[in-house]
DNA sequence: GGGCATTGCTTGACATACTTATCAAACGTG
DNA sequence: CACGTTTGATAAGTATGTCAAGCAATGCCC
């Protein structure tokens, strides 16, 4: 039912992608000997749901993509690089000297870690502005 | 309007993950000068959908998170780390450092007037509600 | 041949992401 | 003050993710 096979619509591609996912992921979850309900044991993720995120027929939360990459063993970095989300941006910002706002960031009581956390993605954010960008 | 940042909601950690990435994308979008409605002609998302995910009422999914992160001339991987999808890899903080927050972003020479407003608004819109709130 | 467990898959119901239309407040203009 | 515009927020509806339950096929033991 309701396969996107006869949309008509333009073709969205994320339906690639969602395939290439589903793909690398059932090719891992097999590597690693598992069903699909041991899986499902694993990652608190319907059976059900998991066979349709590996034919590529819905696209998975980034809560569910977690539970898959912890069960299988992999980083979220690997599975999404794999499906294609994530653009490699090869920009690596080496903390020199830039450690003033930081550590006061990091050490501040009044904080809770996400907030923290969140505080020092904007500060970086920023700093890492400055430094130049590859236009894309 | 309520509007207030604190709802007293239950702190599941999933909340306060949310939390942090919508102050992170409300902080970058102010940055770049854009209101809900500029960014949503951006993004191609509702600016109703882009306040409720600033306000960390909803979880964005992939495809919502990448237009936005493409709208802000962020990478995607920017914006995943604030959703929680990377484990925080917890530098060390030397101590002795700390001191008051405020004092060293004011003072930050790398940072310029807008970005420093910026940043003030987040930490403080993160430490305030939590004042006086101690006994537990 | 008949059972029973295990495999991947489908179905129908529900929860949540997301949209369109609308609102109240703040801004400026005459 | 009346008027129009722009802002962020809300309401109700639609689309889509997710689950619990059940089905056809395979393999094993008798």
């Amino acid at each position: 039912m309701a396969s996107a096979s006869n949309d008509g619509t333009a073709p969205d591609p994320w339906h690639a992608q969602l395939g290439a996912l589903g793909a690398f992921i059932r090719a891992q979850r097999q590597l690693a000997d598992l069903s699909l309900r041991e899986m499902a044991a694993l990652t608190r993720i319907s059976n059900a749901y998991l066979s349709q995120v590996e034919r590529g027929l819905h696209q998975p939360s980034l809560t569910v993509l977690r539970a898959i990459a912890d069960a299988l063993g992999l980083t979220t970095d690997q599975l999404l690089a794999k499906a294609g989300w994530t653009r490699a941006v090869a920009d690596d910002v080496p903390p020199g000297q830039q450690a003033n706002t930081e550590a006061s960031i990091r050490s501040d009581p009044r904080l809770t870690e996400a907030q923290r956390e969140a505080l020092l993605g904007v500060y970086r954010s920023f700093i890492e502005g400055r430094s130049g960008r590859s236009g894309g």
